[in-house]
RNA sequence: GGCGCCGUAGCCAAGUGGUAAGGCAGUGGAUUGCAAAUCCACCAUCCCCGGUUCAAAUCUGGGCGGCGCCUCCA
């Protein structure tokens, strides 16, 4: 995996035989969520399923900060406390974690859980001479600190600025504050130092701590956290404990927000592709609406959507990117439909079609079998990708390959003609369907049946029957050689967005557009 | 100014020394009453100019272009 520490790949070596720790730093809860906050959980609980897969114990916690100048400016602003603030915006970001399939995580602690043991952080900190106290703040006193700046590759003395508005009592200017003493009317509590509440980085190094020990596997989070947060960690633990604080530091791409290409108008195009690139998307005005988003294309398409993409990689984002990807997607919700009518069974089953969960169980046996030889190559060539920098794009790019030659199995043997299919081909191909099966899970997609794309869901019984009404009275048209009538039938209701698709025997509908 | 990233087909995107994955869109064909789906075929010499090498999209030097951080933004 890359690691942004050494700015190189390194081979992965645990701390601990078998076990994994990992701490990926998670949103400041003051505002609902938005497309950029899921890319670190979503690659996150890929890889946290990858190593599971792969057979570690693997402990994964994001935390929750709830405490911060921004919390209190929103908690003033609407006039509510800012627990409720936070409670609020934690529940939002909760709520689109599960749409996209994020459940991977095994503990959320909450800044302001942890008093104490910040607390206790700091005051160790003071002790050996890295921290000062000055009038009710602490801060941290980066000119104590030699490596400091050696994950964002700068220097404690190349720092410019005055140190902003606390510089009066700092010793010098890239100093930061691990306790920052209250102003009337702050939420605080009691410390050493007077009241007041936790600086910004000092919970990661703290909880990190207590829940994963003073030297862990593996630190995520956004580019953006590199610096100052990642590198201010970074000087706090190491400082605090006389020992590497992190394996591997990984860091996610950015996502900046993408104006819709047809809604930008009169403008050159060079212009008009300039102005859709609006900006960051967390400073982007019209970037919000996650839920929306969600809402519209599904939990799934976009989980699908950000993996597609390298997690190191910073892109622009677009509604039409994501709908652009669900159109790949339905590749593979078509197969399983197929691997339903041909074998009959649930593809989302495990009592029809056991999932293996560990990488040593999946391997191909019959590699002299046309079919199984192909399965077994794509899924080696998917377990590389993985293996290498968790490559999830390459992975996929591996399932399509799969799933072509599924497909083309089906096709030449005919496996959906029951008179036609022979028992060792459909077993042959239920196998590699299993194997589809397996890999998928590996990123977290197809766990579940989707809900609007299957045949007949998301509409009501009365719907389904008017539909299978009129598919039966196309069929009786068909059947009497009007075809006239018959497309007049399918142009309209796909007009409607109900597609007709006619296969041997009989017709199947969705809806689409 | 300091640190860093990027420039691969119409679009998105993998690939970091051995002769260009995959997706979307498109074209032709098989299949279909016609479609849809599926399969087959086609669709790039990798921003430009030098250098190293038997061999470079991949290494190196320079140029042009785009971007991020240095502002408590994942």
């Amino acid at each position: 995996m890359y690691n942004t520490l050494s700015r190189q790949k390194e081979l992965f070596q645990t701390i601990r035989p078998g076990k994994v720790g990992i701490y990926l730093c998670g949103p400041t809860v003051y505002k609902p969520a938005h497309i950029g906050h899921m890319v670190g959980p979503v690659i996150f609980d890929a890889i946290k399923r990858y190593l599971v897969y792969c057979g570690y114990e693997v402990t994964w916690v994001v935390n929750i900060t709830d405490v911060d100048d921004k919390l209190i400016q929103q908690s003033r602003e609407r006039g509510i406390p800012m627990f409720q603030v936070a409670t609020e915006m934690t529940m939002d970001y909760m709520a689109n974690l599960r749409s996209l399939g994020v459940d991977q995580i095994d503990l959320m602690p909450r800044a302001t859980e942890n008093i104490e043991e910040i607390i206790r952080f700091i005051a160790t900190l003071i002790e050996r001479g890295f921290a000062y106290a000055s009038e009710g703040d602490v801060f941290f006193d980066v000119a104590r600190d030699p490596g400091y700046g050696k994950l964002s590759n700068r220097t404690a003395e190349s720092q410019q600025g005055e140190g902003g508005g606390a510089a009066s009592r700092k010793r010098s200017p890239g100093d930061f504050a691990l306790w920052k003493g209250a102003k009337p009317g702050e939420p605080s509590w009691p410390s050493p130092w007077g009241e007041g509440r936790p600086g910004w980085h000092i919970e990661c190094s703290a909880m990190s701590r207590r829940i994963l020990g003073e030297t862990f596997d593996i630190h995520g989070g956004g580019l953006d956290l590199m610096f100052p947060h990642h590198e201010n960690e970074i000087a706090q633990s190491e400082c605090c404990h006389g020992q590497p604080m992190v394996r591997y530091w990984l860091h996610n791409g950015l996502i900046k927000a993408g104006i819709e290409s047809g809604k930008v108008g009169g403008r050159s195009a060079r212009e008009e592709e300039q102005a859709a690139i609006d900006d960051k998307i967390g400073r982007s005005k019209g970037a919000g609406g996650l839920a929306d988003l969600i809402e519209r294309q599904g939990g799934e398409r976009i989980r699908f959507f950000l993996l597609r993409t390298h997690y190191r990689s910073s892109f622009v984002f677009t509604e039409e990117a994501v709908a652009e990807a669900g159109t790949g997607l339905e590749t593979f919700t078509r197969l399983i439909e197929r691997f339903q009518r041909i074998t009959g069974d649930d593809f989302y089953d495990p009592a029809k079609l056991p999932l293996i969960r560990q990488r040593g169980q999946g391997e191909i046996a019959d590699l002299s079998h046309e079919l199984l030889r192909e399965v077994a190559a794509r899924r080696t060539a998917f377990l590389a990708a993985m293996d290498d920098d968790f490559n999830s794009g390459a992975a996929i790019s591996e399932l399509f390959e799969l799933v072509r030659g599924l497909n083309k199995y089906a096709d030449q043997y005919e496996l959906e003609q029951p008179d036609k299919a022979v028992a060792e081909r459909v077993s042959a191909f239920r196998r590699g369907a299993q194997t589809l099966r397996e890999l998928t899970a590996v990123l977290g997609l197809f766990r579940s049946a989707p809900k609007s794309a299957a045949t007949g869901a998301g509409s009501s019984e009365l719907t389904g029957n008017l539909i299978e009404l009129l598919i039966q009275l196309r069929a009786e048209a068909r059947a009497k050689k009007e075809f006239a009538t018959s497309d007049q039938i399918r142009q309209k209701m796909a007009a409607l967005g109900v597609l007709l698709e006619d296969r041997k025997g009989q017709t199947e509908w969705r809806i689409g557009s």
